[in-house]
DNA sequence: CCACTCGATAGCCAACGGCTATGAAAGGCG
DNA sequence: CGCCTTTCATAGCCGTTGGCTATCGAGTGG
């Protein structure tokens, strides 16, 4: 027979009590019970642990021997009880998020401080890339959940993709300079010409930007190119050029003007992705609502044409 | 319900293969078995620890919480089984022996060197003191074994004694000096107003001798008083003057004239002394019998009226 | 000497772990 | 396109076992 845990939990209550009836009583059983089970245990072993003297139960050699990793033992299945207790309630575990540089400093910012507040036992991990570095890590099994731009033709079968908002993509501007066009909407085609600041390399809003202007008919002029978000910005506010930007990124710069596309009218689509096979962690899922509650009240102020909660 | 072993086994099993069926042979049951009883674990930890997706098992985020713990007890309880086990067969354990000064020189080294090479894996304690003192060790359960000397007054109903051997006590005199007396034997009542040698308090020799010089009339003239076995000897030898000592002290010492005393003979009886309530542990008993195998062939080559096993 | 304590024993029952047989769903392949 | 294979889940059965109550037996103390 295989030794059992209850067993080793009768015996060191003996072992602590130095008596079987209190042990019982301790255990949560009868004392026949008990004494039955320490028997077996002994069977088990093949060596007697406890000498039964009329009011003096004691170790033997062998039952010394045990005690200590009988406790050690009983000791580590309350942890893996606790342990698994608290990743499921979200107490504890980790939280893999990925998201493309624009993503993560607009949206996920303030979420991840939301979620953080809430489950503070949950260790976040952030993860910069292009959507194609994302989707290879949640494939990976890298990352639990990854906001990404939903591109139309990358329907991936794997992968799992929530659209959470979509968004235009607007001509930045200094915020006292004139506009860049005079009326409403700047039509794609007036972008001939104009200097442009670029993105480095990896954005989807480089291709995007290109693209627009080549199916317009010309080559994009380059100002600048290969900055980060804020450096594209910077050099936007300094005069040095235009750039096509999301919407969300110009919520918190009243330095910029931002100015809608035309002709066509350029967007894009925030989702959220996540493997399909895997099941999310708690943790994930618990994001995912926290998001959700987030962008309510983030979008709030500006929900213009420029922005719309999917 | 409770947490079960097998069942940490079975899901451990899982989680190394990644695979049910093949985690159900290599733990010997049958894959349905298998299957349940990691349900069962998941349901009363309720928690999922696996994903079971067609052809690809992998660990939910309270798996890999759960397996580093499970994986503890697991090794842990085969730890303790082996523990058990070597304890039991005296792979290891510890022998804790005592022992008066005089037997601790005399026979117990040979005793334990052969035990100690018999059983190499067991730690060795020995214990030298007055056989008061041993009793007293006996009792509070330092002691699982004391090779003492005994008495007949002391009859402790919580001790064993096995009588060992019987030995007469001889007076000491330097081999190379004329015998203490003409005779054969010597009569106590000779030993008046020769000077001699005394142990210090706590022997059993020093009273043994006293009450025996008491008996014949006199008060017995020290030369010196205070030491230990080995000095005492080494005074004798000096000639500083005779003493009293166990017929067993002599064996090694050619340099030593051992005669018997009569009226009365004086002998001891070295006995071995266990605590009755607790069991011995399995140490001991072999050790008994190490001893009784060293003592046919110790005594073997001086085996005359001084020394005589029981 | 009787009452008490305390562990062992006996006998019973419900629960449970294991088994075989079978189902269901997802690939793989002719 | 449908069949076969793989793989885990389900169903139903059975022997074992852990738990219970009742009782014994031995040692203790008033």
């Amino acid at each position: 027979m295989a030794l059992q845990i209850h067993q080793l939990a009768y015996f060191v209550a003996v072992a602590r009590t130095r008596h079987f009836t209190r042990a019982a009583e301790l255990s949560g059983v009868s004392q026949p019970s008990l004494s039955k089970q320490v028997r077996v245990l002994e069977n088990t072993l093949g060596a007697r642990l406890l000498d039964r003297e009329r009011g003096a139960v004691t170790l033997t050699a062998a039952g010394e021997a045990l005690l200590p990793l009988a406790q050690r033992i009983l000791i580590d299945v309350e942890a893996a009880q606790r342990a698994v207790a608290e990743v499921s309630d979200m107490r504890r575990g980790l939280l893999r998020l990925g998201g493309t540089p624009s993503l993560c400093a607009g949206l996920l910012a303030g979420a991840l401080a939301r979620f953080h507040a809430e489950y503070p036992g949950i260790d976040l991990q952030v993860r910069e890339g292009g959507s194609r570095d994302l989707v290879a890590a949640l494939h990976r099994g890298e990352l639990d959940l990854a906001l990404m731009i939903d591109s139309p033709q990358g329907d991936d079968p794997d992968l799992h993709l929530t659209p959470i908002l979509r968004e235009s993509l607007l001509v930045a501007s200094p915020a006292d300079a004139p506009a860049p066009t005079t009326q409403a909407r700047m039509p794609v085609a007036d972008l001939r010409g104009r200097p442009l600041v670029m993105f480095r390399e990896g954005y989807d809003l480089r291709e995007r930007t290109r693209a627009a202007c080549l199916a317009a008919g010309f080559e994009p002029t380059l100002a600048i190119e290969g900055g980060e978000m804020d450096a594209v910005l910077q050099f936007v506010e300094a005069g040095i050029g235009l750039a096509v930007v999301p919407s969300m990124v110009l919520r918190t710069r009243p330095t910029l003007r931002g100015t809608p596309l035309e002709h066509p009218h350029l967007e894009r689509t925030v989702a959220l992705a996540y493997r399909r096979e895997a099941s999310l962690p708690a943790s994930a899922v618990a994001f995912q609502t926290v998001l959700a509650v987030h962008l309510t009240t983030w979008g709030a102020d500006e929900l213009g044409d420029d922005l719309r909660l999917l």
